[in-house]
DNA sequence: GCCGTTTTCGGCCCGACTGTTTTCAGTCG
């Protein structure tokens, strides 16, 4: 059990009171449990109920529950709530416009279990039976499955990163001297993985014995000498290759992709009289190798420099490593500041002066606290007085735990493009993310319209989460992406890559697109804890994919040359 | 279920939107 277990457990707990109608403030005392649980830095295994206890928001009750399930693996309360449900209902929390509500109805009225009895009672046109339901609620759970069907065996790429890293211990403790590494779409930092590839150099074939009998496994689809395949519990599929160490490179180029591009480099190893597989790089004729130890000498040997993983995407990336003008990507040393961050005055939660701290502890230079305005009701956005005091206080705290703080706001873009705040509260501000929270379902047109009012603003220095996208979830509201960057051009705004695993919103194709367009973009967390300040890595891997390097984005910058290119310093 | 207390009970962020209604329930964030 590690944390994100027992995580689960307690975020299932409250699925399930939720489901029975119990007290909302319960559920909320689980699920805020939960979320406690699965992003705290300590390791909830080797903490004794006393130090549980003195964390805010575990009490007497929840400081035994944790316990239990971390002494025993399971909790009795757990299999008890199990026993009066099916589990498989709980799959029908996560449809969307599917609340604990409807789920019980389903289940009390027509017997509906699972996603396959859902779907089989909404084609069968039984939903519309059930009192407080119509055709309209039957279509849109249609929709939903088939959201849902897409989205099958996808998962974001830090879950993805989690599972390979603890399948990787696992495999290490086993073979302590041989050599792994995660490649595929998780090496190029795609935000959500499909499989997990494994490339292993240096161990014996009985290494394979031990990758299929890891305890999540729960079928084994291939096991082979040099090749095995699994599936894990939660819908993943790992391979494992085991190579010899003269073809690491090889093997790791070969696995990580993409097959776009790896058809480009087979095709140009072709025209230079080389054929390239798994195994390495040989001459066409008498077929002796030429390379295969290492990727770099693979692509030295075709002409060309070594190209990042995250650039493999063939959308360029041979020609500029054969004339050599790679980018020199981004990375997280360059980063001096964050411009999205939360505290306790609305959802987030630490202190402003927690945040500095954790700020200050990573290295940055500057951080920009940015709470919610009052449109958010339920996160408790400020209004304007309240968005002056907090100013103040984040001024008060400036630069004494070792770093800058800017004072901010994340104020909502309302559903017509005006601004939740005052123009004279927001020019008060040092820097303003404006983003969009409600009022999703509009034409495209409408939407677009909306967001370049918005940046019309001349106090709005950075858009925030430009589509809304929830990966896995739901697509992002309809917007013409290429009018609003041509828009934060034309104004002088910037626009964000936010870094939470779930939204990387931009997203690397558009962050390429406004880097083409000459808009400035920033890297943020929107982090929501001290923790969450950490994010940034999935932020990172968007912004390389969109190649990147450190002079495109703005908070790169030193903390005076930063402040002059805000948009309201600029001009 | 947690928290804080004028300490064992009462409060705990709630508004917008949708689809179903004819005054509201459920979902989402």
């Amino acid at each position: 059990m590690d944390n994100h277990a027992i995580a689960r457990v307690l975020g299932e707990i409250a699925d399930i009171l939720e489901i029975k109608g119990e007290n909302p403030f319960k559920i909320r005392a689980y699920r805020n449990a939960s979320d406690i649980v699965s992003n705290h830095p300590h390791d909830f295994m080797r903490l004794d109920a006393d130090e549980l206890r003195g964390i805010p928001g575990i009490g007497k009750d929840l400081a035994a529950k944790i316990r239990e399930i971390a002494d025993t693996g399971a909790s009795r309360f757990h299999q008890e709530l199990l026993a009066e449900f099916p589990p498989t209902i709980l799959d029908l929390m996560n449809l969307q416009g599917v609340g604990p509500k409807t789920v019980a109805t389903l289940y009390r009225d027509l017997g509906i279990k699972s996603i396959d009895d859902l779907e089989a009672a909404a084609k069968g046109g039984r939903i519309r039976s059930i009192k407080g339901m119509g055709a309209k609620k039957e279509s849109l759970i249609l929709k939903a499955l088939e959201e849902r069907r897409q989205h099958a065996g996808r998962h974001l790429m830090s879950e993805t990163e989690g599972v390979a890293a603890a399948y990787i211990d696992y495999l290490k403790q086993a073979a302590p001297a041989a050599d792994f590494v995660a490649v595929g779409s998780l090496r190029r930092g795609c935000e959500t993985c499909g499989d997990i590839d494994i490339v292993a150099t240096g161990a014996e074939p009985s290494l394979m014995d031990v990758f299929v009998e890891y305890p999540a496994v729960e079928r084994i689809l291939g096991h082979g000498d040099t090749k095995s395949s699994v599936r894990l519990r939660d819908d993943y599929q790992v391979d494992l290759r085991l190579v010899a160490p003269e073809s690491r490179g090889a093997a790791m180029q070969y696995f990580t992709g993409s097959k776009a591009h790896n058809i480009a480099l087979r095709d140009r190893a072709i025209g230079r009289g080389f054929k390239l597989n798994e195994y390495g790089l040989f001459a066409v004729e008498g077929g002796q190798k030429v390379a295969g130890e290492t990727e770099a000498e693979i692509y030295e040997a075709l002409g060309l420099a070594w190209i990042p993983p995250e650039l493999r995407e063939d959308r360029g990336e041979l020609a500029a490593a054969e004339a050599h003008t790679l980018p020199r990507l981004i990375e997280r040393r360059d980063l001096r500041g964050d411009l999205h961050s939360h505290t306790t005055e609305t959802d987030g939660k630490d202190t402003i002066e927690a945040m500095a701290r954790a700020a200050a502890a990573r290295g940055l230079e500057y951080l920009a606290i940015t709470d919610h305005s009052k449109a958010l009701a339920m996160a408790n956005g400020l209004d304007e007085a309240r968005a002056l005091a907090h100013a103040e206080r984040i001024r008060a705290a400036d630069g004494k735990f070792g770093v800058r703080l800017l004072a901010g706001i994340e104020c909502d873009i309302l559903a017509d493009g005006s601004l939740d705040l005052s123009d004279d509260c927001l020019a008060a501000l040092d820097i303003v993310v404006a983003s969009v929270h409600s009022a999703f379902q509009m034409e495209r047109d409408e939407m677009t319209a909306r967001v370049i009012r918005a940046l019309s603003n001349p106090h709005v220095d950075i858009l925030g989460h430009p589509t809304g996208r929830m990966l896995l979830r739901r697509s992002g509201y309809p917007l013409d992406v290429d009018a609003v960057v041509d828009a934060a051009k034309r104004y002088g705004a910037a626009i964000e890559i936010n870094s939470q695993a779930y939204r990387l919103d931009l997203s690397d194709v558009h962050a390429r697109l406004a880097l083409e367009r000459g808009v400035p973009l920033v890297l943020s967390t929107d982090a929501h804890s001290t923790a969450a300040l950490d994010v940034v890595q999935w932020g990172l891997r968007m912004a390389r994919r969109a190649w990147l390097q450190p002079a495109d984005v703005l908070n790169t910058l030193p903390f005076d040359d930063f402040r002059s290119r805000l948009r309201r310093h600029s001009r």
